[in-house]
DNA sequence: AATAGTATTGCAAACGTTTTCATAAATTCT
DNA sequence: AGAATTTATGAAAACGTTTGCAATACTATT
């Protein structure tokens, strides 16, 4: 049907079916206007015919851009991060840009070690999660002049442009929501906060809301759960154990949240009747569990979006300039929290 | 610090630096044994001072591989795929690739287009979900010679390589489980098949299953649902809200039940005293669900895991060989079905 | 009908590597 | 000590594109 000739399609084997020149080839991609329809006509029918894919690698070459974007994230596997990375690839993709995707398991060495990989590969840009990272990262970035951007925190002061949120706000919101519902004995359940700002912000701003409040908590409401449901159900389980137990749990995302409510509810417990239960996120399905997840919203999907549309059209203009957005929070007010 | 020469550093600069030729330079870095290790010491220095970074296009150029794996998905943003794609991206990972990933929505015409968008960039390989794609995809694998594989689906005939499971299987062991719990009156929520080869095969597998035991199940017993929590939620509050209703629920997978189990919650209906609910996929987080899910196990990691290993090693083989794994299904039997 | 434009095409150099082949230096052998 | 290897390096061609410049073929002008 296609008789592919010996293997490699190239340009100038293009060029050769349709008798013109491999420059005239090339025009024909690029700048279309400069080749008369008759000639373009016979080169597409040649392209059709040898069915020839362009080679972005060798157009890359001549200061082209490579049209990919790289991402690194901490985590694929988590709800947490696939709704931004979903936005954020569909947004890149209507401009015409691939995504190259690495995963570093919360781990900042391997991060430096994916973002070196994807330099390798000359990427046009590279977007990371969150505001810290190694400094070698840092260093490799600067000395590249690779455009890069920071998804999912904002902040004033970053180097980097940036789209997210303002993580401390979130721990404050979620903190607040529990004091005014008169919430006095409030369990914490949080990820290791090591090479993870959002987190640590997240802790750090509810801890500090509860202590203006003149609430102190103290280290046996504290738990650390990864963003895992069965991990935090058991931490949740251990934080309700206790002879004493808390009149709400504030946890760092929905995940651990939803794992706090299947521990509430294989305690026994009534929520939010006996124990109210407050999430970050806003993830997809928070607001279908039973009851449904009280959260703090953060627009995982604009942010992706915003993110890569911003990033496409810093990456391609001229002058770029700088960017810093802040997407706003909601405090969600759902089924798992109640008045005490 | 790192004084960079305007711009470009390339193999030439550091040779320039080291005080030896390019080729050199490249030797040091793909047959390191060819060169003395003083002229190494030199190259390694510059290497660092300059701050070199290699360029995989430009290796590509030379029949080398581009260290690409492309992945084209239906979707990133639910838990079906997330587990996939995070255990294929750390196998391939393993063996050197990067990940190049794309979405296409569940359509098929989209999915086209961007395994061709792959093929430009020239990835060494490109995986596809399931077994379904259009004849203009097949052909473009075809020609270009592409090493391709199919991940999720297992088939004796297929044609691609492929890691999966055995979706008939599935759904006629999750018929079978209802059917020896004495279910006789069984609904259907599943997702719209058409493009979506995973899904018919459950389908009509548990519907052949029922007919076998003489049950069939009429349309007001059939609904469709996306996989979303939120969507599948209100599928099931339609079929639970008729005049009469089912004694069990059979999903098109987990999302769906789990949105299924929230809806009969909303019903005020025990589960599963007065309904049971089926699923099929056993995702991260259906045994944390209270009452957890009954499921059949489909090994998201394992499958994951072994295409990227497997077809890693397929391309990089010299003399190829066809693999078509089979993973192995299991029923869980967990806390949302019960004895009618 | 000759001239000046203008539209279209081709030639050749360039991009950053790898690799074959040739050469020079160092080592081993007799 | 000279020949024969072996080891280490360099020169140059090649990979598949793009693009500046030059050449050609039209068209419109006088």
């Amino acid at each position: 049907m296609t008789p592919k000739q010996k293997g490699n399609v190239d340009i100038v084997a293009v060029a050769r079916a349709a008798k013109v020149s491999p420059s005239t080839v090339s025009r024909t991609f690029n700048h279309p206007d400069l080749v008369s329809p008759a000639t373009r006509k016979k080169i597409n029918r040649a392209v059709q015919k040898l069915g020839y894919v362009r080679n972005r690698a060798a157009q890359m070459m001549h200061g082209k851009r490579s049209g990919t974007i790289g991402l690194v994230v901490p985590t694929i596997n988590h709800a947490i991060f696939a709704e931004v990375i979903q936005a954020f690839s569909d947004a890149i993709d209507q401009a015409g840009f691939t995504l190259l995707l690495a995963s570093h398991g919360y781990d900042l060495d391997r991060e430096y070690a994916m973002v070196r990989k994807l330099m390798e590969h000359r990427v046009d840009g590279v977007a990371l999660i969150g505001l810290e990272h190694s400094d070698a990262t840092a260093r490799l970035i600067a000395q590249q002049e690779t455009p890069a951007m920071a998804i999912w925190n904002y902040a004033e002061e970053s180097e980097l442009p940036c789209v997210g949120a303002d993580n401390r706000q979130a721990g404050r919101m979620a903190a607040e929501h529990l004091l005014q519902l008169g919430h006095r004995d409030i369990g914490l359940i949080f990820p290791d906060t090591r090479g993870n700002d959002r987190a640590r912000h997240r802790l750090t701003a509810a801890v500090e809301a509860l202590e203006t409040h003149g609430i102190s908590v103290p280290d046996e409401r504290k738990s650390e759960a990864p963003y895992s449901v069965s991990q935090a159900k058991q931490a949740a389980l251990e934080l309700l154990s206790g002879p004493s137990r808390p009149t709400a749990l504030l946890c760092g995302n929905d995940v651990i949240a939803q794992g706090a409510l299947y521990g509430a509810q294989k305690c026994g417990l009534k929520v939010p009747q006996d124990l109210s239960i407050m999430g970050i996120g806003d993830f997809k399905g928070s607001a279908d569990i039973e009851p449904s997840l009280t959260t703090v919203r953060i627009p995982a999907e604009t942010i992706g979006t915003l993110a890569g549309e911003r990033f496409t059209s810093y990456i391609t203009s001229e002058a770029p300039e700088m960017f810093k957005l802040c997407c706003e929070l909601e405090p969600i007010l759902r089924g798992t929290t109640g008045r005490i």
